[in-house]
DNA sequence: AAAACATATTGACAGCTTTCTATTTATATG
DNA sequence: CATATAAATAGAAAGCTGTCAATATGTTTT
């Protein structure tokens, strides 16, 4: 998995504004329609979709369109992408110096 | 572990610009001196020691001062709370209905 | 076809981020 | 002690982000 700088911040810009991660809070006990999280949110109906379009653009939660509803779950296959780029992007060389170098 | 959403984003904040995913893989060889830093990338003193500031905030990076030179490297701490910060906050709960909720 | 409803898009504005130059603080050296 | 070096801070400018009101798009129902 060889993901440019830029993809990497796409990634994690989804968890830098706290209505967001509150958002991925909600989606923990299962799929949701934006309409239920717009009830939880204060917010409006169109910085609800703000939002969730950068949550998409992440991959770490996925829309389904059923009819004019639009229901959002947290994917997993995004979110393994997100926690394997974080432990790659994280981990020390091994032929690195402790703190003696 | 529980964190606030606010710290939450404050972990994360850390990865949402280049220049800093940029800085933590240039650590990922070790601990590097700030000067060091600079040379790699292409950005003025003040603009390096405002991002060093932000990685130490996230707790991803810790810095040790030595005389006048200030030494960062990757936090295995830190780390390892984002890392399980991630993987809690996209866990779904297993009572969560699939996709057929 | 018209009305109602759910969501997305547009455009505007306030506030935050990134970046720079200039300056300050702290440490080492002649 | 004066000078040089490394890093932090202050202040300002440009650009980005989050937010809202208004509007558009798409879907269902009457």
């Amino acid at each position: 998995m060889e993901l440019t700088n830029k993809q990497i911040t796409v990634i994690f810009k989804a968890l830098c504004d706290e209505n967001r991660v509150q958002i991925v809070r909600l989606l923990q006990n299962g799929e949701k329609c934006a309409c239920r999280l717009l009830e939880a949110l204060q917010c409006t109906q169109p910085t609800l979709s703000h939002h969730m379009k950068i949550l998409c653009d992440s991959g770490l939660v996925v829309g389904r369109k059923e009819g004019k509803w639009m229901y959002y779950s947290i994917s997993a296959e995004g979110t393994d992408i997100a926690v394997q780029c974080l432990r790659e992007l994280t981990k020390v060389s091994e032929s690195s110096g402790c703190c003696c170098k």
